[in-house]
DNA sequence: GCATTTTGTTATATGTCATAACAAAAATGG
DNA sequence: CCATTTTTGTTATGACATATAACAAAATGC
């Protein structure tokens, strides 16, 4: 008998939540991520292994506190990652000889033809996901993230 | 012996990931959710917790299916957070007498004060963590991830 | 009236993320 | 030089988010 009244619209029941832009910014990743994800994985890579990936990549020798504090992870999680990647034969683990608690991590020759197909494959998932939006909005919305993380 | 070249720079060692958009998107919303966590954690509220509580005060009768499209989860993750805001006392499950299947959501008088309280503590974090941005440049953020979103 | 769908629910598996502890190696500091 | 502290990679563990499958009770559709 209590069940009248009940709620004005069915849609946009979170109209209330969008005041936060945060919560905005959660459910548009959240989509981004996910389709990301959908591209990513018939490659065999998620979007973390991808990015300690791509670091590697770009960065041949570093080391994996280094990886881990570039990708704003804990070490520990990152050991996982780099097994994943070394398992697959994209990464080698190679002692330091400076500094012999170190590794340095280097790409193979498939992780690096692994990461360039990756990556053409990540830029058309965002071309196709960011359609919507121009060059131009792509750069501010780049510009406007950016101010954010301290 | 192989470890002299490395690599050039120890900063700025994702820059080659700042070229998708869905990485900057993914640390900055990482950055305000971790934040708005912190925030919440105090009052005994997470963010879907947080999140569903706002929708049921905003549509008081909304059902159990209605809530999760809302906010994006599955049913039957959203039956967990739920139970916390029942067990909390912050929201009363009633059944419907249209549907006896169906349950209509309702806050309690203890759950209103607590969501005003947090959304306020919520908006003060927001101010705090957006400072670097101006008000118009907020609005441009929330309308370019507005349309990323489908 | 019977098959199908919907609703809330449980169970389960996976992934993400933070913390604590540890051994080996290096750095530090008298 | 030697003792203490710090760093590096690692394991273990727990909290949380998220996706899927299955199920009973109730409603809906022919």
């Amino acid at each position: 008998m209590n069940d009248l009244p009940d709620s004005p619209f069915a849609a946009g029941l979170d109209a209330g939540l969008r005041e936060f832009v945060g919560y905005t910014m959660k459910r548009a990743t959240s989509a981004v991520t996910a389709d990301a994800a959908r591209v990513l994985e018939p490659m065999g890579l998620r979007i973390t292994t991808f990015s300690a990936l791509s670091v590697i990549c770009h960065s041949p020798g570093v080391r994996q506190t280094e990886l881990a504090a570039a990708l704003g992870m804990e070490r520990s999680n990152s050991v996982a990652v780099i097994d994943k990647l070394e398992k697959a034969g994209w990464i080698a683990r190679e002692r330091k000889s400076t500094d012999r608690r170190a590794i340095a991590l280097r790409p193979t020759t498939v992780g690096l033809a692994r990461q360039k197909q990756a990556r053409l494959a990540l830029l058309a998932h965002e071309d196709r996901l960011f359609a919507g939006l121009t060059a131009a909005e792509r750069r501010d919305l780049v510009k406007l993230l950016s101010k954010i993380e301290v």
